[in-house]
DNA sequence: TATCAACACGAAAACGATGTAGCTCAACGC
DNA sequence: GCGTTGAGCTACATCGTTTTCGTGTTGATA
């Protein structure tokens, strides 16, 4: 086992000072010509790489982000994922990943963990429990120690800080009013409880639309899940829900504000012998596996996860090596969405 | 902004030396009661924390994993860093993570880029063209400066190193068993081409159960896709050799060796009119959310990701905190896999 | 011959923390 | 009165780099 060679041992062995040899690498003029080859070879030779914290506790930049998701055992967080670490990547970042479950203890505790010189920002979709409690002092002292945050998805208007989202509302109205030119007349929603705020504002474009089409709207329509927990955990809770809902409505468009929601929809109202989408149609929200691969394959709003990764992380890093007295203002970047058409809508 | 207080600044600030404020704030039996007790406070007040990076430095350990997967878009690797993260996190360790995209340069950029001090070791699952060129130097000079490496799904029996792995012979036969008591007659395998070793493995299985049974193989019915790269960027190719395999056999059981193959294999076998599993019946391996969620749900094989991922950090932490003069053998440990049934089998 | 660049290099501080070794002052024993 | 002891604190080295500020040796110039 060869250890790795630290400059002190490169000049040791060449018989000249630490200083010479880190100048002769950084091809300082400093330097004589020969000396410089000298000691370019040798590094080559053992490998010499230099050390990557010391550098960053000379510099006070790691050079990585964290990023902080409420699980990755899901589609538009892993894309997300993506986009990050490509951009970062690019930039010569590192990514550090952090799992909340979306619970707002881990979410703390993971904060704390980086926050004490591993990271230089964050990029964090805030976890589900955080926002039901609305307790963000972790965040807002975050921020106010100097470390600055990038939010996507699911944020907060409290907090100052940069922001990618998607246009929850506009993009939501399209999708209903899509369903309202297909023909259908009773058209339901799936959502979230109002904390969640991609909840809210998909909601939100849900009765936007109908009130645009002048039709009225009927609460009993409106289903939203409580799931405070990790998606798979309550599989049968969600089913249950949708069941009671398909009981006591009749609908014949549904918009269910992510992939899981529709395809569990999907299940339910094939066990009820309806047919999509003669008898229902659908159109879900965020295009993941699930969505291309169901059956027949789920119409959905695609919000571009890869784009939102990048663009988060081209927020983060801009603002990194921008430091203009941090009094740049903060920018949030709105993401474009697109509905894929597959088979689950007649248009 | 209140920049993080440093040693330094709290000794000034009470006009005490740097070294008082350390043992004060460590409980050193040292320093007096007295004035443990104001360095605590004033530590708290001002909300310090030690800086990581000066402790890594000095400690010349991270407390930080490396983990590098192929693609993190992907149900099974997730799982698999779920199981990371949580054991690693138990253990007061970050997790950083580095995506290969199944390309053999980007896998050694990432392994370099960490490979400098900024992680302890490696937790990794080989890209396919790192299998294909079959050059692991990178793997090896890693590991014999030092930083232990735990492979996990797809291994390189070359390279001498902990492992995690489900027995992919063995539970092949099984599952291809549970066809033949199922009563299929001509039984396929959708696989990978053979450097991928999971793949290879998988289909020797595939053979052995149909041997144990006297059933002749045919060679024409063992279809080895060749996809070097992202799993979701040649879909329409694998589509195609899916539907050609179709086209020239006649079979009325599958076995695929992941599930994108499986929920493709079903799609191609409806639209030639298939039922299953009535006309065939198809088993997948891995259990994603695609299996759970596909119409009908598909029998598949647990490899148990979040297991797996549990099992590769407690390998690798191990073997970090005993350094036993590094004469510990390694370990290569088998995880356990279960059979899935859901409704793509009839037994 | 004294002066002065230019050149090539080295010493030392700094980043933030820890731990060893040493210092100072008081109390105590004999 | 002198050595010993211990409590309580500080100085300093260290981890691996970078960088600023010297410093000694040339060779050329006035």
């Amino acid at each position: 086992m060869k250890q790795k060679p630290t400059l002190k041992v490169i000049a040791k062995e060449l018989d000249v000072s630490v200083s010479t040899v880190s100048k002769a690498l950084r091809d300082s003029k400093e330097i004589g010509e020969e000396t410089k080859q000298k000691v370019k070879a040798f590094a080559k030779l053992y490998n010499y790489r230099p050390n990557n914290i010391a550098l960053s506790l000379k510099n006070k930049k790691t050079k990585t982000l964290g990023v902080i998701i409420p699980e990755i055992v899901h589609h538009f967080f892993t894309t997300v994922i993506s986009g990050i670490e490509q951009f970062a990547n690019e930039k010569g970042y590192n990514v550090i990943v952090g799992l909340s479950n979306e619970s707002f203890k881990k979410e703390v505790i993971n904060l704390e963990m980086l926050a004490n010189g591993s990271i230089d920002g964050f990029i964090i979709s805030v976890a589900k429990e955080t926002l039901s409690v609305k307790d963000y002092y972790h965040l807002s002292e975050t921020i106010d120690q100097g470390i600055p945050i990038v939010m996507f998805d699911r944020v907060i208007d409290e907090i100052d800080c940069d922001k990618v989202i998607v246009d929850d509302v506009k993009t939501s109205e399209k999708a209903v009013q899509k369903l309202i030119d297909s023909g259908c007349k009773h058209i339901g929603i799936i959502s979230t409880k109002d904390y969640v705020s991609v909840g809210r504002l998909r909601t939100e474009g849900y009765s936007n639309a109908l009130k645009a089409s002048k039709i009225a709207i009927d609460e009993n329509l409106i289903l939203k899940i409580d799931d405070k927990f990790n998606s798979n955990d309550n599989l049968e809770f969600l089913e249950e829900q949708i069941h009671d809902y398909f009981e006591t409505n009749e609908v014949d468009g549904l918009f269910a504000v992510n992939e899981l929601y529709a395809i569990t929809a999907m299940k339910v109202a094939r066990q009820k012998g309806l047919h999509i989408p003669k008898d229902l149609q659908i159109i879900g929200f965020t295009d993941g596996v699930l969505s291309k691969h169901a059956y027949p394959p789920l119409t959905t709003i695609s919000q571009h996860g890869f784009e939102m990764g990048e663009e988060a992380a081209k927020l983060l890093i801009d603002r990194l090596e921008n430091p203009n007295e941090e009094e740049e203002p903060f920018r949030t970047t709105v993401v474009k969405t697109e509905i894929i058409d597959r088979e689950t809508t007649k248009l």
